[in-house]
DNA sequence: CCAATATATCCGTAATTCCGAATATACGAA
DNA sequence: TTCGTATATTCGGAATTACGGATATATTGG
């Protein structure tokens, strides 16, 4: 189980970055942040920073495998905050203009 | 139609008090501002200052009625977004310790 | 050990958001 | 018109968040 309450899932969900990755985890089951960096064009250290609060607000869980991180979302989320997550994904994927990313590398 | 999207519903949903308010309004079908002004305690000012961007991002709809303000999410909110703040308000009702305040005004 | 690649963290700054007292506005009643 | 009540808006400052270049760390291969 998790600490997440509801504010702090909207919160984290209220940033165009921060849902684009999101949405790009809801798809891939799991993705690496190579790809994540490519998907949406901003800086890796940007990236690298919106995942780490991902991480810290426990919505996100990350693998390592090798050098590479993997990252998916957090299958100890509660019921309520996975189907926000999902009713949020299709909209948002459009309104987002993204598109669903050839995986690259790993 | 309204021209929300999921980011800036996420964002008006990710403070407290405007969750709050959000429930509130969830739970009664409409509620004057009276009644948000004494079951949240906080400043009238901040209050309408919320009340305010939640009406901008057109989350909500009021209705004049003498001097009384009433409140109420928008009846043409999306379908995604009803589903999201039905989803959320359970949880965030018991993360937020709301009870539902019994009709003081109007 | 060294170099290369992938990712994370630091840090100073810019931008955004939030607050609440004070003030303005809108309306009903007298 | 004037007063009283309900609500909205203004405004300056405090607090939070976001940014991205520079740097640090971790891992693999040679």
């Amino acid at each position: 189980m998790t600490n997440l309450t509801a504010t702090k899932l909207c919160k984290c969900l209220g940033d165009d970055l921060r849902l684009s990755l999101v949405c790009l985890m809801d798809v891939q089951r799991e993705i690496c942040v190579c790809d994540l960096v490519d998907a949406l064009d901003a800086p890796q250290s940007t990236i690298s920073r919106h995942l780490a609060q991902l991480r810290q607000c426990e919505l996100v869980v990350a693998r390592r495998q090798g050098t590479w991180m993997h990252y998916r979302l957090n299958p100890e989320l509660p019921e309520w905050a996975l189907t926000v997550i999902e009713t949020l994904a299709t909209p948002a994927r459009a309104q987002l203009g993204l598109r669903t990313p050839a995986p690259v590398c790993c």
